[in-house]
DNA sequence: CATATTATTTACTGATCGATCAATAAAGAA
DNA sequence: TTCTTTATTGATCGATCAGTAAATAATATG
């Protein structure tokens, strides 16, 4: 057998239980306004033990950017199951994107925190993952069906800019509409495939 | 004679000179990543006597958004020289909108930060804010140059993610181009009015 | 078994945090 | 002038910050 630890020390489970902790705090308060003693008391591991492990608390944080954002490659990626490649239209793209961004919520808070504390460091795997992203959607952008006069590039950026916004700040918009998150979410997102490819006048089926 | 005081004591320079630091800290580094003693430090106000004059850090926290919010009310609302209301067509309204967010750069970063720190307490005036730019650009969005089959209200709130996400990130995008910021983000502006308005077949002169 | 390595804890450091103290200087009121 | 109010300072509070040294318990290795 290998291992049966189960109790006293399992090094794993450690550094998974602290790096869990941290992600939820960091998405949650920014790194300035996460300390490493709730991160330790959180999570159950001691505040020393973190420090053996990830070596400071700029370690600890590098170390939950990097299991993130190999999650997320994992999941965007072609192969995986919410992939962008397995997006067959237009709006299936836009609502792959968008639930994979909502879906994600503590690596988009994580990407404003960075964003906002003005990070040098790039992101482990950041320029794979947006260029990942931009590929896609430009392939279908150009795919015939987007508006004419329409810069595929920008339109990327505006997509991007559009579906982000709407992840972020979805609860407060929806509240000022009657009907359920849901309803709008799926309205809104239609607005977006409508603005950017549908003014080709008759499109009932694809490809 | 009113008060010839230019030396020693003068209790609203002070003020203001804490107000200017905090804002300026506070928008860069966050309330949290933001220390009363740097405020002092930065403003030369003594931090005994910043605690005089506002109380405690939320205090001068508050104080700082008051202020922003009274400034860029009275610069948005009917009357100033930037004006909604002096906006006449679609893509002056845009421009409009886009020059007075990324001239308050303060603001939509403290606005950034307390999104992401999840404040509770509203600002000051928020509700009016956001009341009158959507009630301005629903104006202009139901002047029949709207593309037909787009929501009103569903494009204010798009246009306002437009505009904010370009303010925000307009020089990382930009690098992506081979054009200067100005070019660019004009061209991302009109696509912004054709994407929304010029689908009406031919338009040259308004109303 | 013995021993070296890895994992973890207890107790602590110096620095900095937000906030407050008593004392004092300046201005206004009498 | 004298007295009261307002503005400002130096010193300091207890709490908490990131980080560490040393001792110890568990595991792997011989």
């Amino acid at each position: 057998m290998r291992h049966t630890k189960t109790r006293g020390r399992d090094p794993d489970t450690t550094r998974c239980s602290a790096l869990d902790a941290a992600q939820r705090l960091f998405a949650e308060k920014g790194f300035a306004g996460s300390s490493m003693r709730e991160i330790a008391a959180v999570s159950g591991v001691s505040q020393p033990l973190i420090y053996y492990h990830f070596g400071s608390k700029e370690g600890l944080y590098s170390a939950v950017k990097e299991r993130l954002m190999k999650e997320g490659l994992r999941a965007i990626l072609p192969g995986g199951s919410d992939s962008l490649e397995t997006a067959p239209g237009a709006i299936e793209l836009i609502r792959t994107t968008y639930n994979f961004v909502s879906g994600n919520e503590d690596l988009m808070r994580l990407v404003a925190w960075a964003h906002l504390e003005r990070e040098n460091t790039p992101w482990p795997g950041e320029a794979e993952f947006t260029l990942a992203a931009a590929n896609h959607i430009q392939r279908r952008l150009s795919d015939s069906v987007l508006r004419k006069s329409v810069d595929p590039l920008i339109a990327t950026i505006m997509i991007e800019a559009l579906i982000f916004f709407w992840s972020a700040n979805r609860r407060y918009y929806a509240s000022i509409f009657d009907e359920p998150l849901e309803k709008i979410t799926e309205r809104y997102l239609d607005q977006i495939a409508d603005l950017f490819f549908r003014d080709t006048p008759a499109r009932k089926d694809k490809e």
